[in-house]
DNA sequence: TCTGGGGTCCTAGGACCC
DNA sequence: TCTGGGGTCCTAGGACCC
């Protein structure tokens, strides 16, 4: 009797080494040898060169801290035009020697090169060899790359050396990789999982690979047991091929320091929020028709608040008037927030329906079609141009003073949030500025 | 270890039905 | 009405990733 063997895969897995910093060199070269960070619109590190790091820089520090460290790194606004440019490029170099590419992230994607020897004429390790080098010279930073039989794996051969590694794990080496691999370093292993696991004796992916399949089902969940597999070099994660699919969810959230216990601003904070998740939700032409709402307190607490919409909407307008009749059933006097957040789900790409027996859906479509010129203006003078009265003090609150800026511009704010103030009240809705 | 923001997927438990 | 068993659907929350 034959038995069906399933030959091993080659996957690959390719990874910018700190990719923002390095877009941010190639599109400015003078940058080049120099302590660059990106992150500045938020005030943390959001990606730092090799440069950065060697002058003590991290992830958690604050850029106000960076600058007093090191007075000569370069702190720059992160700029996704030009780093989804750059990842796009990066896709188009991976598909030359394969169509099968999975997008994964931003900074990073998954080529399958199973069966591509023949058509490319090459092995394997001269395509990824090839791979890299195109992507090094082309795109003027560095990837680190890791090729072996699962997706899992091939996430370890690229964390394997960095910056610039390229790393190629066959089926029969896996061991001697896994042996120095700590648990929690296994993409899928978090803090829990690991900690867990460290309690059962498992400390290296080796410890993990080598348990019996029974043992790790009876200790282990579903996604544990696949990564289990995964280590054992079986093929488990099929790769998500083609355009990057539309999203589940939508949410924005901020946090505010000090803490606030003023309803006003709070509820305004709120308004941004759905404003701003609202902006997003129509630049991909998407309606929603379910929304969650929560108040973060300084304990970390939730207060939520979820309702469904009869009809899929893209304004912040019908959103609004919900959570705003219903704020009060969630917001607690007397309470320090620090966060408020928004979760647009049950997204479609449903049109509104023409259906209107109160006369308010034509009301709905006239609003609808006021927020293409709203995001016209907004895409043409910066966003923000137009916004809701709700949402005036989170823009120009209290959580706002001290940020630089033209002082002029901020006065043309507050002058027109007066009036706003005056005619409409807050948190009244309308469109302003 | 936490910060901070934007996502996805899985599981456990409850409600309900047969 | 009770007993027992089983299936489905929904929801809240956990865990993880970049």
């Amino acid at each position: 009797m034959l038995t069906h063997h399933s030959f091993p895969r080659a996957i690959l897995h390719v990874d910018g080494d700190c990719f923002f910093a390095s877009c941010e060199i190639a599109k400015n070269p003078k940058l080049r040898g120099k302590a660059v960070v990106t992150g500045k619109e938020r005030g943390i590190v959001s990606s730092m060169s090799y440069e950065a790091k060697a002058k003590g820089v991290t992830r958690a520090m604050k850029l106000s801290d960076i600058k007093r460290l090191c007075p000569d790194v370069i702190i720059l606004p992160s700029d996704y035009e030009t780093y989804s440019l750059y990842s796009k490029r990066m896709y188009e170099i991976v598909r030359r020697y394969t169509p099968d590419i999975e997008e994964y992230s931003i900074d990073e994607c998954f080529a399958d090169l199973t069966g591509m020897r023949r058509p490319n004429n090459m092995s394997y390790e001269e395509m990824v060899k090839r791979i890299k080098y195109e992507l090094d010279t082309e795109l003027g930073m560095t990837f680190s790359i890791g090729l072996s039989v699962n997706k899992v794996t091939a996430k370890i051969g690229s964390k394997w050396c960095k910056p610039s590694g390229l790393t190629i794990i066959p089926g029969y080496d896996l061991h001697l990789y896994l042996d120095k691999t700590p648990v929690g370093k296994i993409w899928g292993i978090g803090p829990q999982t690991s900690s867990y696991l460290n309690k059962l004796g498992i400390i290296t992916a080796l410890d993990f690979a080598h348990k019996d399949p029974f043992w790790v089902k009876e200790k282990v969940s579903k996604p544990f047991q696949e990564i289990h597999h995964e280590l054992n070099g079986h093929f488990v994660y099929p790769l998500v091929l083609g355009e990057k699919h539309d999203y589940a969810s939508i949410s924005k959230t901020k946090t505010f320091t000090p803490p606030s216990s003023d309803m006003i601003f709070v509820f305004s904070q709120l308004s941004k929020n759905i404003e701003n998740a609202c902006i997003k939700l129509r630049r991909h032409g998407l309606f929603v028709k379910e929304i969650a709402v929560f108040l973060k307190t300084q304990e970390f607490r939730y207060r939520a608040l979820e309702f469904k919409l009869t009809q899929a909407v893209s304004i912040p307008q019908e959103i609004l008037k919900i959570v705003r009749d219903r704020f009060v059933s969630i917001f607690k006097p007397n309470t320090l927030y620090r966060a408020t957040g928004v979760v647009l789900m049950n997204l479609t790409h449903g049109n509104i329906e023409t259906i209107d027996i109160f006369g308010h859906h034509s009301l709905l479509e006239k609003v609808t079609k006021i927020y293409e010129a709203v995001d016209h203006l907004d895409a043409r003078y910066g966003k923000h141009t137009v916004f809701l009265g709700s949402s005036f003090k989170a823009l120009n609150g209290p959580a706002h003073r001290g940020k630089r800026g033209d002082s002029s511009e901020r006065n043309k704010n507050l002058f027109k949030g007066e009036t706003i103030r005056k005619r409409l009240g807050i948190p009244y809705l309308g469109v302003v500025r």
